[in-house]
DNA sequence: CTCCTGCATGTGGGC
DNA sequence: CCCACATGCAGGAGG
């Protein structure tokens, strides 16, 4: 049953003919190691004076991994933390356009209200709102249970579940502190609703990965959802054959989920789907428009939920229902021996799609806080992150063996653990490609497309994990890729003596550095270099195409290559 | 006959 | 202009 082993992706061979692209991360800044500020990191807003985070000791770093935006520059980042400011609005900006999803920003304000009350101060739930949100009405059946008869879907908090994270006393203040606020939200309030779904996942130490707007055919097709490229190509396993894999994941109920993770060629490309979330949607009421949730958890299991939609959810465009109006208009066009009217050439002349956000990857996540309200949310992200990240939550980082220091999770790597039988040489199946140049000048984009080679590397996996040639079953968890050489600065956690899985983390602590893991630039696999920081005795890792931009992130950072 | 699966088309949006 | 996404539709499998 929902047995999640060990995240494994396998490679299901063959088919190696659509295009597999290198994964894009220059639209959405692949802070796959998570941000345990994710919500606390906005320090140097674009424009305001950058100040050091105050708790450089872990979150600062931390915090700069919402990758502003894929900028050559790559100590960029840095830049900010050392009070630089970045290349002007124009990041943020770009990113702007898309950053809409004040989840995080509630989840955050939720939780250090509720800390803040635990705490017996009159902390205020600060507004993240641009001051207006009406909407009454929504009637749906998620949080509030109220659903007509749904199986139970009531938001029900308890500790944090299966993941251990409550453990000490902090961290179940922490903990419960999110939990309350989840539990506190209203339910008739969307955003409060969307606050404590994000607060429970924190609560749960998983962390926001992105959400979908379900669409007409997402809701209809039989739990077919269409996971945007992008997102999947980031946070998903990688696919090497359209039939795709399995992988499993729970709600925040507990309740076990089996999906089939697939894509299909559509032109060149691949449009990528997720099947099965039919019990999903059943279970959580959701209809077109509301939203699925997808998150992680430092284990790498895949957390799922589901909440009605809010104001920010529509801030684009509308749902659109489905306007099948063009039944004559069709009749028409199909009658005309156009060129078109082939297959499926029923098509209305309709436009009839385009949900609000479609999606919000986790980058996106982090950064509207300041954006939105610099002030009162900033402050409460910054509580709440701190809260998690002392009760060890790593609120979205894949945490790379037990120790997680002061509470930085986020390891470069993945973190797998279990059977994951990489060669020696570290062979591990990366998204790598090229990641950074791509950055801004469309050269990575379909381009390349990687037709044949130019794809990515081939996967360390001897095919072992008893992959049969129909291959694709156990595929746990999410997620088991390198880290992007974004030049974020991740917090790793090395062996003191070498003893790392091996995995991507260190190139230093088990690749070649003989210096072990002294801070500093060193070549890393796949022809990358990592930059290594040494911050309050917590080590920071980012990944660099070439030494010199490793260089001068370290250099920014201020330390001495 | 109904449901499921895969696929091709067309629309919009972003670059 | 190209890319990504949503959806309708055909074909096949199962009841």
């Amino acid at each position: 049953m929902g047995d999640q082993v060990g995240g494994i992706v396998l490679p299901t061979t063959g088919d190696a003919g659509d295009g597999a692209g290198p994964p894009n991360f220059a639209a959405l800044a692949g802070l796959l190691g998570g941000h345990p500020g994710a919500a606390a990191g906005f320090a140097p807003a674009p424009g305001a004076p950058g100040q050091p985070h105050p708790a450089l000791s872990g979150l600062a770093l931390s915090g700069m991994s919402h990758l502003a935006h894929m900028d050559p520059s790559t100590a960029l980042l840095l830049s900010g933390l050392t009070a630089q400011q970045p290349g002007g609005g124009d990041a943020a900006a770009a990113q702007m356009q898309f950053l809409h999803n004040p989840t995080a920003a509630y989840a955050a304000a939720a939780a250090a209200a509720a800390a803040a009350a635990a705490a017996g101060q009159p902390a205020g739930v600060p507004v993240v709102d641009h001051g207006h949100h009406h909407h009454a009405h929504h009637a749906h059946p998620v949080a509030g249970g109220a659903d007509g008869g749904a199986s139970g879907v009531k938001v029900e908090h308890d500790g944090g579940g299966g993941g251990g994270v409550g453990d000490g006393g902090e961290e179940n203040a922490a903990v419960r502190a999110a939990a309350a606020a989840a539990a506190a939200a209203d339910p008739s309030d969307p955003e409060a609703v969307a606050a404590a779904l994000a607060g429970r996942m924190a609560a749960l130490g998983a962390s926001v990965i992105f959400e979908k707007s379900l669409t007409a055919s997402d809701v209809s097709g039989g739990g077919r959802v269409v996971v945007p490229k992008s997102i999947a190509e980031q946070y998903f396993p990688r696919l090497e054959a359209p039939s795709g894999v399995t992988i499993s994941a729970a709600d925040l109920e507990g309740r076990a989920y089996t999906f089939k993770w697939r894509f299909w060629v559509n032109n060149s490309s691949r449009m990528y789907l997720l099947e099965g979330a039919g019990e999903l949607h059943r279970n959580y009421g959701l209809e077109v428009g509301d939203v699925m949730v997808f998150a992680q958890k430092q284990d790498g299991s895949l957390v799922v939920a589901g909440r009605c939609a809010n104001k920010a959810d529509m801030v684009k465009k509308q749902p659109v229902k489905r306007p099948n109006t063009a039944a004559a208009a069709t009749a028409a066009v199909q009658a005309q021996p156009g060129p078109a009217a082939g297959r499926g050439g029923g098509r209305d002349a309709r436009s009839g799609r385009t949900p609000a956000r479609t999606s919000t990857p986790a980058a996106e996540l982090a950064a509207p806080v300041t954006a939105q309200s610099p002030g009162a949310a900033a402050a409460a992200a910054a509580a709440a992150a701190a809260a998690a990240t002392a009760a060890g939550v790593a609120m979205g980082g894949v945490r790379n063996g037990a120790g997680m220091g002061a509470g930085a999770g986020a390891a470069a790597a993945a973190a797998d653990r279990g059977r994951k039988r990489k060669g020696p040489g570290s062979g591990a199946g990366q998204w790598a490609g090229g990641a950074v140049d791509g950055g801004r000048g469309g050269a990575a984009r379909s381009g390349g497309r990687a037709g044949g080679g130019g794809g990515y590397p081939g996967y360390g996996y001897e095919g072992g994990a008893g992959v049969g040639a129909g291959g694709e079953e156990v595929c746990l968890s999410v997620l088991d890729m390198e880290a992007p050489s974004d030049g974020v600065f991740r917090a790793v956690v090395l062996p003191a003596n070498g003893t790392s899985g091996g995995h991507a983390s260190t190139g230093a602590g088990t690749g070649g550095s003989s210096p072990g893991v002294g801070v500093g630039v060193a070549l890393a696999r796949n022809n990358r270099w990592t930059a290594t920081l040494d911050v309050a005795g917590e080590l920071y890792q980012a990944y660099f195409d070439c030494r010199d931009d490793a260089v001068e992130a370290l250099t920014a950072a201020g330390a001495s290559p």
